[in-house]
DNA sequence: GTTTAGGGTTCG
């Protein structure tokens, strides 16, 4: 029973059982005793399923305690978790980002990962029938910034049972059978709605009219805190209420809430996402229900319920007209008590000219001034009376839809302050009046809803703004230098070309006017690159099929070594080996030595080359590092169907001292067999090993985008092929050793310093190629790279790095 | 197992 789902509804069940007992984070060992204990966290990190050849999957997450217990630190402990097979696969379907899950039947490891993510310096993997996640369903982020921390929820486990058991039946009325004066379940499609007001009595309330299949549109009336508000985005969201009561008013049917009443929210897109929005504790979801759903939506859809285009872009407001808009809040600034300003952007640009409100920079929350090109992109927003107070609550960096927003054309007049432009100017000036007609209010949008992805999309298109621009002085610096009026050799670079071609310094903006296909000379600045983390830059290619992959993060690789330790069953060695056992190099002195099973090519044996070459089984990764200091070369194997087998090409498949190096899953057809050592050949390397194994040798590579800037414009450009040459050294080195790495961090920290502007970086003389993408014709996009080019002085932030 | 509200544009 590898998953087991907690949710709503059920009697006295599977609960998490009570023989286990729950063990801090903080208090993990290797030397923990981990029979009968769990770990409860939430899910933080989820990484995707990744496959084997061994016809198993393996997945990582990363959970975080989110209620330390009494005796364990203040912090809230994280801790990487491996899950192997069957488990892996029911975790990827039932479990996400947010669910908090207790696991059990775990084995504790050493995380080859503690000093890149910092986290726990165990790991927890889970495998075979004995490991178990239990998973309580935890709705989406809640909406409301005022909803209760997520730790007043965590108690809920040990309330909740299991999915497995029977859950109480709900029957959902149809809206056209409501008699008055029952309590029902039911499902509708939402027609209107507005948004929660604070009533006269205790609740906040809140109104909404929602249909289905029978066509009544009934209107509803919600009192309840504000957390537990149904969170609905739009018309056409579906919702689904228990316990509500029925009345008569004004000759037709309402719904209220009753005693004991529970909300939730589907998307209504038809294909949509089946994960409801509520702030319900438990709450119970079958297929049932999401078939319930699945009708509604694909009713609705041909009901013209929905208007056909429910938020307008920037880009497309009409003067005078009523509109709804998904953007980000920028800043805010309070105007008078009726009156606050929200300076919003969404990513498209409004083709009319807007308004202008100046503030006090004193009250601004958020920046106070933007880019020119940001600014540009940027509404003000006067929302007033009792929206003022919703908007105090408002963050910079959130993303909120504004209901019933009018875009108001001419001359207006802003309270307290005026604004700068004449009012004879045509402007659009957009308000939120005061009052709920017409649903008109804001809310705040999840990070993870389909409206603010798509406006991440869009505002992905625009650079960040680092006010570069903003700033005179840094702009002088810039301008000053304009390259195209530059002698060759009259600005130190920091770079040089080592190409032949005899071309003239271009600009930027010359360069993006040319036809692909061709190579260019030119002086800039860096302006940015990423990724800035330098594991994200190597990468591990494969020249047969020119695919490029990431380095397997060494948390899986350590996970797959676990694996085929544990399957590595009785094995007959190949005939050409001789197979004997080494010590594990353990490290606590005390403890009892693990030996470890070698097998060794005859052959070399008789050559008296017995180090050169060894396949292991059994160790651990880290084990394999610690011996590869002794062998010249170390193949990791295991015993697959009483065969000598090697691991999944995922995890690296020779090691040699400090090196690792990987093979092509696509493109190997990896048996261990014995490396047919020419005589005369001095060395066996990597190459001979891989050609004896039929693996496809994969090849480090460093690949980067630069942001380039001149006077004229900036450019992106990749550094790949060349990089090697760029730097100076090999990406080989850079995935093993840190003067490599260091060398690499000291060039870019010296071209694109962390403090300053870009106009004070070094100037480099680069040689740019333009070309097509062969697979990308559609898209028609030139690409640019690096290549021919060197750093010549790298560190010239050492220079005065000798204070006396 | 109580109360609240019961949609329908705009002062700025």
């Amino acid at each position: 029973m590898p998953v087991c789902v907690f949710s709503e509804g059920a009697g006295p069940g599977a609960q998490v059982p009570a023989h286990l007992t729950r063990i801090p984070i903080a208090l993990i060992t290797t030397s923990t005793d981990c029979s009968n204990k769990t770990v409860k966290g939430k899910v933080v990190k989820k990484c995707p399923l990744v496959s084997l050849a061994s016809d198993n999957v393996i997945l990582k997450t990363v959970i975080q305690e989110e209620d330390s217990p009494p005796n364990s630190s203040s912090q809230s402990p994280s801790i990487n978790v491996i899950l192997f097979g069957a488990l892996a696969k029911d975790f990827n379907q039932t479990v996400n980002q947010g669910d908090v899950v207790v696991a059990s039947g775990f084995t504790v490891g050493k995380s080859p990962t503690v000093h890149k993510d910092k986290l726990h310096p165990c790991n927890l993997l889970l495998s075979g029938d004995d490991a178990c996640i239990y998973v309580t369903l935890l709705p989406p982020p809640l909406l409301d910034p005022r909803s209760p921390p997520a730790a007043k929820r965590s108690s809920a486990l040990s309330a909740e049972v299991s999915r497995a058991t029977k859950a109480p039946k709900y029957t959902y009325v149809r809206l056209g059978d409501l008699k008055p004066g029952t309590v029902v379940n039911v499902y509708g499609v939402v027609v209107f709605f507005k948004q929660p007001f604070k009533s006269r009595g205790t609740d906040f309330c809140s109104s909404l009219k929602i249909t289905d299949q029978s066509n009544q549109k009934i209107g509803c009336t919600i009192f309840c805190q504000l957390e537990d508000h149904p969170k609905i985005f739009q018309i056409g969201d579906i919702i689904r209420f228990h316990r509500v009561k029925t009345q008569s008013f004004n000759n037709s049917i309402t719904l209220v809430t009753s005693f004991g009443f529970s909300v939730l929210v589907f998307d209504g897109a038809e294909g949509g996402s089946m994960e409801p929005r509520t702030s319900s504790r438990s709450f119970h979801i079958d297929q049932e229900d999401r078939q319930t759903v699945e009708e509604l939506r694909s009713w609705a859809a041909k009901q013209a319920l929905v208007p056909p285009v429910p938020t307008i872009p920037l880009s497309a407001v009409s003067p005078k007209a009523y509109f709804d808009l998904t953007c980000q809040l920028l800043a805010k600034a309070p105007i008078d008590t009726t009156c606050t300003l929200l300076r919003v952007w969404d990513g498209t640009r409004c083709p009319h000219t807007l308004l202008n409100v100046i503030v006090e920079r004193n009250v601004t929350e958020g920046p106070t001034s933007f880019s020119q090109e940001r600014e540009s992109l940027i509404a003000n927003i006067l929302v007033y009376d009792n929206h003022t107070e919703f908007a105090r609550q408002l963050k910079p960096g959130d993303f909120l839809r504004i209901y019933n927003l009018r875009a108001i054309p001419g001359s207006s007049k802003v309270p307290g302050l005026t604004s700068s432009q004449s009012e004879e100017v045509d402007h659009l000036a957009f308000h939120l009046h005061g009052g709920t007609a017409y649903g008109r209010g804001i809310r705040v949008l999840p990070e993870n809803s389909p409206a603010v992805q798509e406006l991440k999309r869009v505002m992905e298109a625009f650079p960040e703004d680092d006010k570069d621009e903003l700033n005179d002085s840094e702009m002088l610096d810039i301008w000053s230098t304009p390259p195209e009026f530059l002698e060759a050799g009259a600005v130190e670079c920091s770079t040089e070309r080592s190409c032949g071609h005899d071309t003239q310094l271009v600009t930027l903006s010359e360069v993006k006017r040319s036809d692909p296909g061709r190579v260019h000379h030119v002086r800039v600045q860096l302006r940015s690159y990423e990724p800035r983390r330098l594991h994200q830059a190597l990468k591990l290619y494969c020249s047969k099929c020119t695919s490029m992959q990431d380095v397997p993060d060494d948390e899986l690789v350590a996970g797959l070594f676990s694996e085929a330790f544990k399957d590595s069953g009785p094995c007959s060695p190949p005939p050409w080996a001789v197979s004997g056992r080494v010590n594990a190099p353990g490290d606590s002195p005390g403890s009892p030595k693990r030996t470890l099973s070698v097998h060794m090519s005859t052959q070399l044996m008789s050559e008296d080359k017995s180090k050169e070459l060894i396949f292991l089984m059994g160790s651990t990764l880290e084990e394999t590092r610690r011996l590869a200091a002794g062998y010249r070369n170390i193949v990791p194997v295991m015993s697959s169907a009483g065969h000598l087998a090697l691991l999944d090409l995922l995890a690296p498949f020779l090691f040699r001292g400090r090196k690792t190096y990987y093979g092509c899953k696509r493109c190997s057809e990896a048996a261990v067999r014995e490396p047919s050592c020419a005589e005369g050949v001095e060395m066996i390397d990597e190459k001979i090993i891989a050609q004896a194994l039929g693996v496809q040798l994969l090849q480090f590579v460093l690949l980067m985008n630069l942001q380039l800037q001149d006077a004229t414009d900036t450019l992106d450009v990749f550094l790949w092929r060349d990089a090697e040459a760029f730097f100076g050294v090999l990406a080989e080195d850079v995935a093993a050793n840190q003067e490599a790495q260091n060398i690499i961090h000291q060039t870019m920290d010296s071209l694109c310093p962390a403090e300053g502007s870009t106009g004070g970086h070094p100037w480099m003389d680069l040689c740019l190629t333009a070309y097509r993408a062969e697979d990308d014709e559609e898209q028609n996009q030139t690409y640019y790279q690096i290549c021919h080019s060197t750093v010549t002085k790298p560190f010239s932030a050492q220079s005065n790095a000798n204070p006396a």
